[in-house]
DNA sequence: TTATTTATTCCATTTTTTGAAATAGTTTAT
DNA sequence: ATAAACTATTTCAAAAAATGGAATAAATAA
């Protein structure tokens, strides 16, 4: 038989205070029969009588005056425990860990961190900025802004916007080479390719409606987007790159888009985080923060 | 729905502590669905979450960190509770009151009294020794020594003897007077009563196996039985008595037993309290004590 | 891939809880 | 003395909840 110790001390203390069991069953909302038995199991568990009683009279014995000053005791620790749980929980206040890639973290995070920590004094934060997988469990990883396709999983996933897989090139490239008009016509082009590993790679394009592949041999490969950005706009040629990578080569006109109508899909940006129904505030409230700076930003929409 | 805080607290423990649902249920003995349950509903009573869990990892949030430390101090603080009140109860200490008539008190329960409290050194005792009604509970006794029949009440009763209800006189007087042969000759003498309200009462006795009444009209009435005794001892005529009230004068002779064959029923003593089955331990050293002392002694039996 | 471990959900069964009514004990009022 | 009022307790049948085996789903290791 599992007993509520809580519930029983509860209506001892309420019996030893109302003087009665009557007034107890009143107080709390109990029965008259529940309050019986609630007494009569403590004293079971005890092994010792608390109560003394006739149906006129409850007298707290000298054992039970001694258990109700701890069982109150134990009450109180037991609601302070959950209080303050919960009031910790009100103004969030502690340390979280968000994950991004390099680059995204770099551009994108970073300022959202900067936002949520001036409006959360109490926050600590840690960017974990890398260009690799991470087990947010294993690493204790709060938060992840990911780009890309999610695996199914019991996470639960934020879209915030996308980013576009750009083809892109420099005026004065296109000038002395000419406007590719399909992707086809990429072959006769010179190609940088970041993060290529293998040495003939595929492009992916969509063309009315339909996939298209197209095999490039690349003439530069670089094992970093920055690089490839640095040298398309040295007018080396053609790269590939997610949009929001050359937002300010595009601004200042160092780079332009090529081949925009041959677009594959975007790829959705997700904020990823493992809680769920009862999400402690610092974490909502960073999603929440996250996700409205995200969305707000026209570069991923 | 009622929940058991200090059981899910506990099983939170258990969980974090083995960092595992499957380790937890095994150290509780419980099944794995219990423990889900158990930590799903402490979650939803706090309104956070306080494991982060795959299958695989299960990892204890910050607000849970938080709340493990003071899960684990309410379970000491229950526990602690709980023992503090039985180990109380092992070695007795404190106080009980105990109630008698003021001549009996004297006579035999003040020196099991004394008994009692060279056993028991934690032990204080208040002796209420008054000849009228009182009420236990309001009066905060915890033991009584009652005289006579008892009336059904809900407090326990303990049988440790009984005492005679005996017509006596001194030897001179019933050299000088003559030994009734019956109740009936009662009427030729002289009568001491004690305690008589009413001018005319009566005397019971039992011959035959049948009730008799004898009216007598007392020379004497006193209110106090001592006062009787010595107005017997001194000669001046018969007198109606408990046993235990003249133990000395029968022992040195100043008084003999008459009618012995015509007694009533003698009367029962009780120990009385009110303690049922989870009493004290000072309730029931006291009242063993008592009752063995009582019971041993020959002028109650 | 396959196998293994784990948390969770499902569901029928068992167990417990529940409170209204009946009972019994105690005191106050009549 | 008797009745009335109030109280703690027991009874009992209906309702609610806990339970754990089996199925499921998710994650990882081999």
């Amino acid at each position: 038989m599992h007993i509520d110790r809580l519930h029983l001390m509860n209506v001892f203390v309420a019996v030893a205070e109302e003087a009665g069991f009557a007034g107890a069953a009143r107080r709390l909302s109990m029965s008259p029969p529940a309050v019986t038995r609630a007494i009569a199991a403590l004293e079971k568990h005890l092994g010792i009588k608390l109560l003394n009683r006739t149906t006129r009279y409850v007298r707290v014995t000298e054992a039970g005056l001694r258990y109700l000053e701890d069982a109150k005791r134990v009450i109180a620790a037991a609601d302070e425990a959950d209080e303050s749980v919960v009031g910790l929980n009100a103004e969030p206040r502690g340390h979280i860990v968000v994950t991004a890639s390099v680059l995204f973290g770099r551009l994108y995070v970073m300022s959202g961190i900067v936002d949520y920590m001036k409006r959360y004094e109490g926050m600590e934060v840690s960017a974990l900025f890398v260009d690799r997988v991470v087990n947010m469990l294993e690493e204790g990883v709060d938060v992840a802004i990911r780009i890309g396709e999610l695996p199914d999983s019991s996470y639960r996933a934020i879209r915030v916007g996308a980013v576009r897989r750009v083809m892109c090139a420099s005026p004065s490239y296109l000038a002395q080479y000419g406007m590719p008009k399909s992707p086809e016509a990429l072959t006769q082009h010179q190609i940088i390719l970041a993060r290529g590993l293998n040495p003939f790679p595929e492009l992916k394009f969509v063309k009315n409606d339909s996939p298209l592949t197209v095999k490039v041999k690349p003439r530069l490969m670089v094992s970093d987007n920055d690089s490839a950005v640095e040298a398309a706009v040295g007018g080396l040629g053609i790269t590939r790159l997610l949009s929001y990578q050359i937002a300010p080569q595009l601004a200042n006109g160092a780079l332009k888009i090529i081949l925009s109508a041959f677009e594959p899909k975007p790829v959705p940006v997700h904020i990823v985080h493992n809680e769920g129904r009862y999400t402690s505030a610092k974490i909502r409230t960073f999603v929440d923060s996250m996700a409205q700076k995200l969305r707000a930003d026209s570069s991923l929409n």
